[in-house]
DNA sequence: GGATGTGAAGTGATTCACAGCC
DNA sequence: GGCTGTGAATCACTTCACATCC
């Protein structure tokens, strides 16, 4: 008998419910109690029907001729999503990206909350950063072990990433957010996730001069 | 007549090009002078027949029976990536992610170079950070138009992303990286990407509980 | 009337399997 | 023998169109 995969939500949609989120926190701040999928796709920048399609996924919700209740709806993604129950992360490496991971607000709105900082640079160890202090990295394994940590983020320089991985695996992480540009090899049954931030920028200059040249030559 | 869309590389191949430019660096520092695919797929974490079929798209460049020389496939992605031009980028936000973004290594070595920092606290202008002096934000226009800037990165608070959108495409800008975490609205003919940094962490949560629950039930 | 929810169609990307070449 | 290049098949996601319900 085969399992037909019940409960499963596209990973595309679980991206994007993420992002309903915060657009809805948006729409409750501004006051407003229903909102339709027109409004929300436009404030979302998607599509209408694949905004109403995501949240088929998760149950009807919404009331027809009227729209979504913004705060069930709310409640709804962020249950879906693990968002209501705060799971502990660690994250190494406070270099400047490091530090503005550590300080970014929507990471707690989302039930993300750092239990350690970790650096392997003596100086900046005991520096107080969104209010947790910065640890040296041999009190790595006793929080990762202590605090219940589920997920490691990964912001050091490439070089020592892969070291920090098993590091981390081998304490019992099993999922892993890595911004170093490497690609990090873990053991199975460990997720691994990469974030590339000039990726994103050589896509768009791809596609900047994509369009300039649209159906044209390549330079000799 | 239609015409057939000929030389158009999809986007998803797009942004493992520019991964397999990182990794061939690697190869060529380490010495290597050929790489199969095999090779180069395991240490860019993706499927080797994937991978081939990527490369297809630049035309055939490899030796059957043989592999990859790391030298010319690395000119070739670069020169289809636009790589081997300097591109002339401003970023408008230097807190942390901003400071991050301007130090960073990869941007040069993929052909993007930043002609302006700004921001809007005075204290932070005057600072040099990645070889540039931050200029103060009425100096915005005239480096775009000055320095023939075809690329924009947001890196402020959300509040003022979409203001600082909307004075980046008055003057000209028509390619813009957003990190911050708000849904930007531009004319047409202007492209935006967003790059919402908690999302990745999201999808990584979802992955990870769907995992330990693998058909299990909602809780009540 | 108006907006949701969803099968069905369409599109795009990934994987497979193997022909072709060194 | 080994590895590339690529049609074919599979899979995943998006869009459309409309039945359904308030």
């Amino acid at each position: 008998m085969i399992q037909p995969r019940l409960r499963t939500i596209p990973e595309a949609t679980v991206a994007r419910l993420a992002v309903y989120l915060r657009v809805l926190a948006g729409f409750a701040d501004g006051g407003r109690t229903t909102v339709s999928s027109g409004e929300l796709a436009s404030a979302a920048g998607v599509n209408p029907a694949g905004l109403r399609k995501d949240l088929s996924h998760l149950g009807s919700c919404g009331v027809r001729g009227v729209g979504y209740d913004v705060r069930a709806l709310r409640e709804r993604i962020a249950r879906v999503l693990g968002a209501e129950q705060s799971r502990a992360c660690v994250l190494v490496g406070l270099g400047n990206l490091g530090t503005a991971l550590a300080d970014y607000a929507g990471f707690g709105s989302r039930g993300f909350r750092f239990t350690g900082l970790f650096d392997a640079a003596p100086d900046r160890v005991g520096e107080r950063i969104g209010g947790l202090t910065v640890q040296p990295m041999t009190e790595l394994e006793a929080t990762v072990t202590g605090t219940g940590v589920s997920i490691g983020v990964i912001a050091t320089p490439a070089e020592v990433a892969q070291q920090i991985c098993e590091r981390l695996t081998a304490a019992g992480v099993r999922s892993i957010l890595n911004f170093a540009p490497v690609t990090l090899t873990a053991p199975a049954g460990v997720d691994v996730r990469q974030v590339d931030l000039s990726v994103e920028l050589q896509v768009l200059a791809f596609l900047g001069q994509q369009r300039a040249v649209p159906a044209g030559e390549v330079s000799a």
